[in-house]
DNA sequence: GGACAAACATACCAACTGGTATGTACAGTA
DNA sequence: TACTGTACATACCAGTTGGTATGTTTGTCC
């Protein structure tokens, strides 16, 4: 029963630190092994600390997986996408988001899917809390394609009868499929191909 | 410690039917709560046997889980693309398929999604195993589209430059994300909107 | 009709896993 | 500087779960 006291490492104490180590071990770990292979001591272990605090922190693991949907996966994905909305060229960024998945979220989107995707999968016939969170998410994305697309249409770069949220919501499966099918072939190669299938799509809508 | 000896129900001893019907309460329990969400126990409740029956035919639950993939979902999905491959008129066929989806393999279709992408999406970066055998099940469903585009183009409904194999690519992979999309929502109103998007798609490649 | 293997039943367990009871250190405040 | 709530640490447990050791029944072949 030695104490061995502090080894800080950085700041001695910092909730706000440490809450946010939680949650991107929790997402790490989640996004390795699924929600329901994903083992709390795990996550004790990533974060170096005990598992004390990460129930100081998260009263249990299912809230942890919502927090991690709402804080973490959220965020990564509005990142890119409100960038694309906000762009001058919004139809062009899009395609190249496709063609350059990689550079604007990291090469594992190949080899381990598409986070928000693998979650939803997994999850939404399984637990209600899940499936409404993921649910928002997908609106989010859905409406920042949306009116990405009703941009591109207004500067007249889309035929004007095209039927924006119906091609919104095409793009957002056609896409989580591509990443899917990849993931599944653990082939970068297989994206590409499905990828290209995409762009011939979106090249089609212009005026 | 009465005996009750047989309550047969049907023929007394089967060993064929009984690995079967291992084989599809396995699929049904999988299917709907994921690989590493089901319990063996519950496999055993739900064929009326008992556990020691039930490791007489799986050596553990891994090697059950590759039978699944091989011997119930492969069997599934061959059943309606080869017939889609065979018919006179495969485009429209596919048309066909995506229109009436559940028509073809269920309403569950829209809530628990696609069986192969859902165990895809789980098992891939987790069991090398399935990623092979679900990887061997992609490959002749994206052969059996192959096909059913060339006999299409052959018949001269598609344009001849058409890119048959990124177009086969892209149908599977599109068509497995509008189911995704679907499964999350829990509404086969958004896989009417995505289905339309990907026939919009189709039509697009005629001649 | 008995021997033998396959087909199934019963009872049990060891390890894992989410969670908790309890204790300690620290930082702000009066 | 004593007090108090927050932030963490330690030790432990109860339920679950895949798996197994052992027994019993049934069909079949000689």
């Amino acid at each position: 029963m030695k104490a061995m006291s502090h080894q800080p490492s950085s700041t001695q104490r910092n909730p706000d630190r440490t809450r946010q180590a939680i949650l991107e071990a929790a997402f790490r770990e989640i996004y390795r092994h699924g929600y329901q292979g994903t083992r709390m001591d795990d996550i004790v272990k990533a974060t170096g600390l005990t598992k004390g605090a990460l129930y100081h922190h998260f009263p249990n693991k299912q809230s942890l997986g919502y927090a991690v949907v709402e804080e973490v996966i959220l965020i990564m994905l509005m990142t890119v996408w409100d960038e694309v909305k906000n762009s001058d060229n919004p139809l062009d960024r899009i395609i190249d988001v496709i063609e350059r998945l990689d550079d604007y979220v990291g090469e594992q989107i190949f080899t381990l899917g598409c986070p928000l995707n693998n979650l939803s999968q997994e999850m939404s016939p399984l637990d209600e809390g899940f499936r409404q969170r993921i649910d928002e998410v997908y609106r989010l994305w859905h409406e920042a394609i949306d009116a990405a697309l009703t941009k591109s249409r207004d500067a007249g770069q889309l035929k004007t009868d095209a039927d924006i949220p119906e091609i919104a919501t095409f793009l957002l499966g056609a896409l989580s499929g591509c990443i899917g099918l990849a993931k599944n072939a653990q082939s970068n190669q297989l994206y590409k191909q499905c990828g290209n299938g995409l762009i011939h799509y979106l090249n089609s809508l212009r005026t």
